[in-house]
DNA sequence: ACCTGAACACCGTTCAAGT
DNA sequence: ACCTGAACACCGTTCAAGT
């Protein structure tokens, strides 16, 4: 009401104004290119009042993982398992590279956080009702796994560039060798590759793999 | 007068010294979790003396690396493509889990490290003789990404099981939901799963479904 | 050329004290 | 209950000064 204009504090300090301004935060820089004085700040308080509303840093990052991960939509339960899985991946990767980090720590830690526990049950059922049987697990951690690390790839293209440029320039210079066949390939293909294109390459090529578990033997009908 | 941490100095400090301490580190503790002033301490010098010798941190992380992919083997290239790989990816994994962390670096950063680019010739020809012509590029990349990415997966259970553990216990609690079969099966999964046996799926689904690409269709013979 | 020792500009986290 | 303000124990990096 009379608070000076030099500490207007647009509105009370709340866990969910935090994880909100943390989120904002993580799709601007990226989950590790924040720090939790910046938050506080970005939120006009001392850093002590993060602790106090939410936890230290590794509880907010979850807060922010949970809140993207409900982002996610998950396809109608009656496609078949393929289509199913193509449409919950191709769906995952823009929802994780509008957050980056994110993909990195689902691929690295696991998905430790509510909201990715309707994912998982939804996958891992597709999986065993298409006779994937004990596979549905494995086959679930691959095919998730998989496409976390390539988001997470492509985030780490567009947020650090120092590090992958130097690789870039490596191997671009080995473009025009006659003699390492192997390398001139690689150099050429870094200087057009579309990460998307990639993206879709491996899900269809691990998709492709695993469906020959399903042909290749009998159906194990799980006990 | 005394030297930083009281450590005897009988060897001059080089940046060879520097290199092989910074590798000890990292295969005691992980790639991230010495600093340069531990590091500095360790070989009985200042923090300036290590950006003297050898550089920032990245520098030396980056030498460390070089260090750790020149130990894996190359394959026989006689060998047919998927028994090439196999061996490879095999010999891979114990080089990388000896030193925690690396793995993570090359998964999400590529590998822009000299010693990797003998690898990388020798997997993209072997690829090319197989007959993957202008795809041999990407199943390279799918099959050395997917490897990386599942020995930093285990890593991180060796290294920070704090994270780990949190989610681990999440999905234990559903392991005899009844409404809740996927959630079951993942609970049941995580108590019992063995890295090693998953890292062994993983990269044969992804031979199968790379595999499939030269007996469906036509093999392309590239000029 | 190589090392010293301090400084700079940060971190995450904790805590007694205020209101 | 919530916020203040300072402190603690670190970081990576830089730099003038010594030898």
């Amino acid at each position: 009401m009379r608070t000076p204009a030099s500490v207007d504090k647009r509105q009370a300090v709340t866990p969910g104004r935090i994880v909100t301004e943390a989120l904002r935060l993580t799709r601007e820089e990226g989950l590790e290119n924040w720090t939790l004085r910046r938050l506080a700040s970005a939120v006009g308080a001392y850093p002590a009042v993060v602790y106090h509303h939410v936890g230290d840093r590794e509880t907010v990052v979850a807060a922010v993982i949970e809140s993207v991960v409900a982002e996610v939509a998950l396809p109608d339960e009656r496609l078949p398992w393929r289509t199913w899985f193509e449409e919950l991946l191709g769906g995952l990767r823009p929802v994780l590279r509008a957050a980056p980090g994110v993909a990195r720590r689902l691929a690295l830690h696991g998905p430790g956080v509510p909201s990715a526990l309707a994912i998982i049950e939804g996958g891992v059922r597709v999986l065993r009702s298409a006779g994937f049987g004990d596979e549905s697990v494995v086959v679930y951690e691959l095919l998730l796994n998989q496409a976390c690390l390539f988001v997470a790839f492509e985030d780490d293209r567009g947020l650090s560039p120092g590090i992958r440029e130097r690789s870039a320039e490596l191997f671009s210079s080995y473009r025009d060798s006659e003699t390492q066949p192997g390398l001139a390939a690689m150099g050429r293909y870094v200087a057009e590759a579309d990460p998307a294109e990639f993206f879709d390459y491996a899900i269809a090529r691990t998709l492709d793999g695993v469906a020959a578990r399903l042909t290749d033997r009998p159906v194990s009908t799980p006990a």
